[in-house]
DNA sequence: CCTTGACCTTCCAGTCTCTGGAACCTTTAT
DNA sequence: ATAAAGGTTCCAGAGACTGGAAGGTCAAGG
């Protein structure tokens, strides 16, 4: 098949099979005599996965890995454990950043009238040292 | 002061500094005869202003805008509210993406063994379909 | 006076992960 | 014959910096 069937069951757009070619995450592509790329079934399935893996906010180069231990049939899980644990707790943190963020943000809201006065809490708490 | 000394008070690198100015967020720096940027005291607190902004996760484009009101003394704080409440839902929406991730990885590592075994749910979880 | 080290300057490149567009070729259908 | 839909490459931009190279300037010490 060719490049945008695969993306359609991949979930991966066209350019970015072409990204992801280039960045060696995935093989390149076998060509047909026009020069097309053209893609097995099997090219779909590992594409999907990485789709997934990407949405699940895996970095790509964790992904690269990913892809590694789903082609070692001698792998240990405890690896692949491994990894998914690290970025659960990068997401964690992430989460909790954006939290005290938010925390901060609705304080300084709360404290603005929000009318035609200039009189601004979120400004001047935003001039304060730290 | 020199351009290391407003970066000590405003919190915002040297190298920062310079791409502020480059981009058009603050105004081009005055220059002493030798070359080099001079800055007031002002300059360091709006560099400080910038800094905190920027820490409460306001794009850059926005802390432009909110460069803008605080100059305006004629401003409505409705106006710097309403950019606040906009950026918290945005903030807000991040959290509840994180979450669920978070929520998808723990449901997959904690059906994985972790162990010398090459079989992983992690692995068969981003084969499947969605 | 000379050197050393800490500043300062500019400019270019890289990060990360795509995404859009231009210019051009191939296939398919009408 | 032609037009639409798909393919190709390459270049540029997004966002927000960050690092490094090459070189000018300044203050202190010998």
């Amino acid at each position: 098949m060719n490049i945008s069937d695969v993306a359609e069951q991949s979930g991966v757009p066209v350019k970015t099979i072409r990204y992801y070619e280039e960045i060696g995450l995935i093989p390149p592509a076998v060509r047909a005599a026009n020069g097309y790329r053209r893609y097995a079934a099997t090219d779909a399935e590992t594409l999907h996965f990485i789709y997934r893996a990407r949405r699940l906010g895996f970095p790509v180069k964790d992904v690269s890995n990913l892809l590694t231990l789903r082609h070692d049939k001698n792998r240990a899980s405890a690896d692949v454990k491994a990894l998914a644990l690290r970025h659960i707790k990068e997401v964690e943190e992430r989460i909790a950043e954006l939290e005290a963020i938010r925390r901060a943000l609705l304080h300084l809201t709360d404290r603005c009238h929000g009318d035609n006065r200039p009189d601004c809490p979120i400004l001047e708490g935003m001039n304060k040292a730290d």
